[in-house]
DNA sequence: GACGAACATGCATGATGTTGCTCGTTTTTG
DNA sequence: CAAAAACGAGCAACATCATGCATGTTCGTC
């Protein structure tokens, strides 16, 4: 037992290393050293790795937050839930849009995935509801239009009435939506009214709507509809997914991914 | 934070030099020298390496910002200038609004500084065009409706046209609004048009107008007028602020506080 | 329960990078 | 035109880095 408290797994002292970073932007190499309390070559060792990832940049004594990554953490709520089937499902939807498109973001940690790997697009337009969606490109990134609206807490995005004319004079190429229920008989489902009717305003300007949700939405039901199975012209989900309910969808002219 | 006197790091050096260069266009090796604690062969060295990114052009005596670089300085509240100042007049700002008001909080650091302070007014309803101050109430604190528009990463502001919506629909009490340049005679300007589309409106829709503006400010004329000093009730500034102008303000019926 | 492979960590060493100083040259200023 | 300031190049001192090797731990296997 040489190390006292916490045994220092080489994952946790990276993300508390990815912590760190995000607070502030540079780190020397024998402060991180002293912090974790392991020695400079495994502090080099591990910026190394984490160079190769794109979550740092190492200069001369220690190393610098990559550009783009949010100076302050927002609470991670359920993002780490599931987070591979969510990589997975954000991966798979990048085919749907092209490098010039004007899409809508929805709110929704499957959406958020997304929106992470879109950072590479300059030219691409986003318009979402969602603060996260919106924090994740205040460094770089698309060129990002924010829909008004009142804040949700919860969900970390804008929703209510204020929404509606922003969303009413804009259209686009493909929307990716996030939802809390999913069946083929009731629809597509969340739990406050404000936000569906937000959601449902974005799919009524686009001409292609793509929903994003893991196979743990399938069968609830919640408060509010904001799109029936005829909305939908693509369902990506992950393999757990129930295959009768996938045969529904399928059966209604939507295209659907299992990855 | 254990930062004791900043020993090096030579990333850290370069990014200071970055942001003392967008706020004053040019700085001399010697005051750098100075600034950053280092002989000047090494802030040479720097310049040198700087110059090759195109970042600065390098003169006898120091270096000025390259053509294309921004005049308004960076929205970093860490290492910005007169931080404490910045605290002073937000908190003198606090006895212009009531606990159940509707206020319109600008971007802009002071204004922000202002924001911090209003976390424990849950009652308190706040519409904003700035992506901070939504950040900042994300946990906690007053309602939020943010004003939608296309996001401008130098101000982490949403502006332009697509705010008019909202901003048109909503009125306000009071208005906490902030400035890049300010004088009696100009009026207050900013540096992007569409900035100033969404400030004027915001201003349009507030029955009380308070600016908050460090005293650097003064003397400054930027691209795009948003107001007169006669759109102003009230001004609140920091004592070196110059006492001729203060006076021309306080003769047009501005309530005047230096802090 | 004992053994061995795989891995992570820490230390030592030669290599590389960075910094501040000196000195001769160039530029600015009065 | 001369004095003063600023500059660039080279050098020595120092810090940091990458690599190889030894040690200790954690598994899996018998």
């Amino acid at each position: 037992m040489s190390t006292d408290a916490t045994t220092g797994l080489a994952a946790e002292r990276h993300q508390r290393i990815r912590d760190l970073l995000r607070g502030q932007r540079v780190a020397r190499v024998d402060e991180l050293s002293e912090v974790l309390k392991v020695s400079p070559a495994t502090i080099r060792r591990d910026l190394e790795e984490l160079e190769r990832h794109g979550v740092l940049q190492r200069v001369h004594g220690g190393a610098v937050a990559s550009e783009g990554t949010p100076e302050e953490p927002l609470f991670d709520d359920k993002t780490s839930i599931a987070a591979s089937e969510k990589e997975a499902i954000a991966e798979a939807a990048l085919p749907f849009l092209g490098p010039r498109d004007t899409i809508y973001l929805d709110g929704g940690s499957t959406v958020l995935a997304l929106a992470r790997r879109l950072q590479c697009f300059p030219q691409l337009t986003v318009v979402t509801n969602s603060l996260r969606v919106a924090h994740a490109f205040s460094g770089t990134g698309p060129r990002v239009i924010l829909a008004g609206g009142e804040l949700r807490r919860l969900s970390q995005t804008f929703v209510g009435p204020l929404s509606r004319h922003v969303l009413a004079s804009t259209n686009f190429a493909v929307a990716f939506v996030g939802t809390v229920g999913l069946s083929f008989a009731d629809g597509l489902t969340t739990t406050d009214p404000a936000e569906a009717f937000t959601k449902e305003l974005a799919i009524a300007h686009a001409q292609r709507v793509v929903l994003l949700s893991d196979s743990a939405k399938f069968g609830k039901t919640s408060l509010a509809r904001f799109a029936t199975a005829s909305d939908l012209d693509v369902l990506i989900t992950d393999r757990r997914a129930p295959a009768a309910e996938l045969a529904q969808f399928r059966n209604a002219d939507v295209q659907v991914i299992a990855v």
